[in-house]
DNA sequence: ATTACTGCAAAGCGTTTGCATGTTC
DNA sequence: GAACATGCAAACGCTTTGCAGTAAT
């Protein structure tokens, strides 16, 4: 079914060397040096079918999707004054199993989103207010 | 600062009498026959607000943006078949606290995704399966 | 040879914005 | 009458898609 194609291998490698987490254009620019004639559509279209596999995730937020490599399940942390996004924990938990058994339907997925500010962005603020 | 508007105090109404989670679109097409020249830009520049006001919230998603009447905090079901949005307990948690300790930071708000069928969209797709 | 994958450009969707007009205080 | 809110349309950012050509099997 599916090909081999240097482009995707390039794509998946660059996914998965980063520990931030990538958007799409992000990862064009950085892949655009070595691969000067790689087309923004080619990424797109390649992060969706990684995504589809299963090797990587899409996280959805406001603004531009970001793409990250699948370790094991984590949530994610956005500051909301950078925009920078952090790995954390999974809620592990015996929660979950509590939703999931009162659920009607099925849980397939969890992504618990965390939003505030990074310990980057309060040390700047707090260091703007003193002065 | 802010004034009195029909519009506002419409659009403010129409989220809180909805259960589900409309879109702006949707809230738009509901509001048209009472408001017949109210513009699409107005809805969104007023949940926008509301949003900023704390009056309800905005859950951000893949696809379009859906808003919600605070009530408590919360978490939501997506079902990738119909695309519905139910809400659900938030994971309450001692483990919230665990993050919240560990983390050099702020959090501000958590919203927990969970993905994945619906009982009505879980029901169809078995039936489709035996016949 | 077949068929997936590519690059490019154009279109798509959801959302925001500039501007002239209307409304509220 | 000053400041805010509106309607309209145009622009925006992110993403997808149609198509003709290229490359992997």
């Amino acid at each position: 079914m599916a090909r081999y194609s240097r482009q995707r291998e390039a794509i998946r490698k660059q996914v998965s060397n980063r520990k931030d987490h990538p958007t799409a254009e992000t990862l064009y620019a950085e892949l655009k040096p070595d691969y000067p004639e790689m087309s923004l559509a080619t990424v797109y279209r390649n992060l969706g079918q990684l995504v589809e596999w299963g090797d990587i995730i899409r996280i959805d937020a406001h603004g531009a999707a970001r793409y990250d490599w699948v370790v094991e399940p984590h949530s994610h942390f956005f500051c909301r004054e950078c925009g920078c996004v952090v790995d954390m924990p999974e809620a592990d938990d015996s929660t979950l199993q509590d939703i999931r058994e009162r659920f009607d339907g099925t849980i397939e997925a969890v992504a618990s989103n965390y939003f505030g500010l990074c310990k980057e962005c309060e040390e700047k603020l707090r260091k703007a207010i003193e002065s």
